[in-house]
DNA sequence: AATTAAACGTAAATTTAACGTAAATTTAGC
DNA sequence: GCTAAATTTACGTTAAATTTACGTTTAATT
C-alpha cells in the first residue's frame, strides 16, 4: 500500500515548491526534475505512477519528451501548457497525454485531476487522516487527536500506529512490524517492539489489559481494534 | 453580477437531482433538459453560460449535439462520458468540448471544473505582501515588518520564511527546504538549515522554545504558525 | 499442585541522534 | 578592499531510541 509517486518535470522552481507541498499533503510522494533529460532518467529509475510534464522545458521540446515516455510505457501523463499553447491540446492528447492543464492553474484543480488519472488505474492515495471513534491519526506527521486534544508521537511510535491502523482489525505479526520499523536485521529483537508498544499505549492512554486501540495477540503479534 | 446559468443535458434523473442541488448551493443557476432536442432549444432560448452534456442521450448522438452547439457559439461545454468511453476524449475535444469527466465522478470535482471553465483564467500572482497578526512579509524583496518596524533579511532567510509562510500551518520537511533553498545536492546538509533558522529567528525575535512564528517539528521539519 | 519456561509489560539507565547557538572562516557583491 | 552574507566548525542541551533488568501472566511440564 505504497504512496503513489508523482514525478514533476518543470523548470520553474516555484512550481516545484507549490506542487510538492500540495502533493505531499495529499498523500503522494513527490519526485522532481528540472529538465527533460533528468526527467526521463528519473522516469526510468524511480518508476513513478504519474508524470506531470511542463511543455516549456529548457533542453528538449516537451512533446518530444511526451512521445519518448509513451514509447516506453503507458504511465498517465498530465501536461502543463502555457496559456497560449492551449490550442495545442488536441495534438498533445493525440501524442499520448492523458490530461492537460494550462498555466496558470489552481493547485486544487491539479490535485483533482491527478487523482482522477490515478483513480482510473486504481491507485488511491493514503488519506491525510485516519478517523476512528474518537481517535484521529495524521498520516503525514506524527500527530494524533483524542477527543480533539492533540498528542505528539515520535517517529517510530507513529510508524507503528500507522502500520496497525491502516489495517484495522487485522492481526499483524511481530516479525512483520519489526522488519517494517527496524529493518530485517532486527526481526528477532522483540523487546524493541514491546518497549515501543508500551510508549505508544501510554500516549494513547491505552491499557494493555483492557485495550481500546491495540490488542496483544500473545505469541503472534498485535492488532488495531476499531 | 448575475449568477452564471448552467444547462445540464442528461437523461438520468438522479444526475439531475445531485447536480442541481450542488450547482444551486454553489451559487449557480440550474437549467435542466432530458434530451438533446430540448437541450438545443434551451440553449437557444435561455442563453446559458455553460453546458454540461452527457454523451449517452436517447434521441441524438452526443457528439452531434456537441457539433451543433459549437456551430452556434463558443460557450464552454463540459462533457460527461461513460467510463469506457474515455478513449473517445480526443475526438470530443476535437469536436469542441472544453473539458470532459467520466462517470462516475465526484460532484466536488464537477463543480471545480465548472468553476475553472467559467473563470476567465486569470493569473493569480503571489500577493506582494503576506499579512499576519503583526508580521508583514514582502514577497518581492527580503523585507519584513513587525509592528511597523522594518527588518531586512538576507536572500536565504527570505526564501526560507516565504517557503514556510506561504503555507501557514503546513509542516514542511527539512529535506524539502534544503532542496528548495540549496538544491538537491545539499538535501542532507541539515546544519545549513539549523543555522539559517537561528539567524531568521533572531531577526524575527522568535524563541525556539516558545515560538510565535516558526515551530520545530523534531525529526521532521518546520512549520509556520499563524 | 508445584515447577519451569516462554511471552509480555514496564520502569529506569544508557546511548545515540537532533536541535540551537555562537563563533570562526570563507565567499560574494559592491 | 571592504562589508555583508553564507558556510563551516564546534559544542552544550534536550529528546528519542535503545538497552537492561525485572515483575507478571499464561501455558506447558513434571
Amino acid at each position: 500500500m505504497n504512496k503513489p509517486r508523482i514525478l514533476l518535470i518543470d523548470d520553474e522552481e516555484k512550481i516545484h515548491q507549490f506542487i510538492s507541498i500540495s502533493l505531499t499533503a495529499e498523500g503522494f510522494e513527490y519526485l522532481g526534475c528540472r529538465d527533460a533529460s533528468s526527467g526521463l532518467e528519473c522516469f526510468q529509475n524511480d518508476k513513478p505512477n504519474l508524470i506531470i510534464l511542463d511543455l516549456g522545458l529548457p533542453d528538449i521540446d516537451g512533446s518530444t519528451v511526451l512521445t519518448m515516455i509513451r514509447k516506453i510505457g503507458n504511465i498517465p501523463i498530465l501536461v502543463l501548457t502555457a496559456r497560449d499553447q492551449a490550442a495545442e491540446k488536441v495534438k498533445l492528447l493525440n501524442a499520448g497525454a492523458n490530461d492537460y492543464l494550462s498555466k496558470p492553474f489552481e493547485i486544487k484543480e491539479l490535485i483533482a485531476r491527478v487523482k482522477v488519472l490515478l483513480r482510473d488505474i486504481k491507485y488511491e492515495p493514503i488519506p491525510a487522516e485516519l478517523h476512528f471513534e474518537n481517535l484521529i491519526i495524521r498520516t503525514f506527521e506524527p500527530m494524533v487527536f483524542i477527543k480533539n486534544t492533540s498528542i505528539h508521537l515520535t517517529k517510530k511510535e507513529h510508524q507503528l500506529l500507522l502500520l496497525l491502523a491502516i489495517n484495522p482489525g487485522v492481526l499483524i505479526s511481530q516479525k512483520k512490524i519489526l522488519v517494517a520499523i527496524w529493518g530485517e536485521f532486527h526481526s528477532g529483537d522483540s523487546h524493541y517492539l514491546r518497549v515501543l508498544i508500551t510508549h505508544l499505549r501510554k500516549k494513547l492512554k491505552d491499557d494493555a489489559e483492557d485495550p481500546i486501540y491495540i490488542k496483544t495477540e500473545p505469541g503472534i503479534g498485535y492488532r488495531f481494534i476499531c
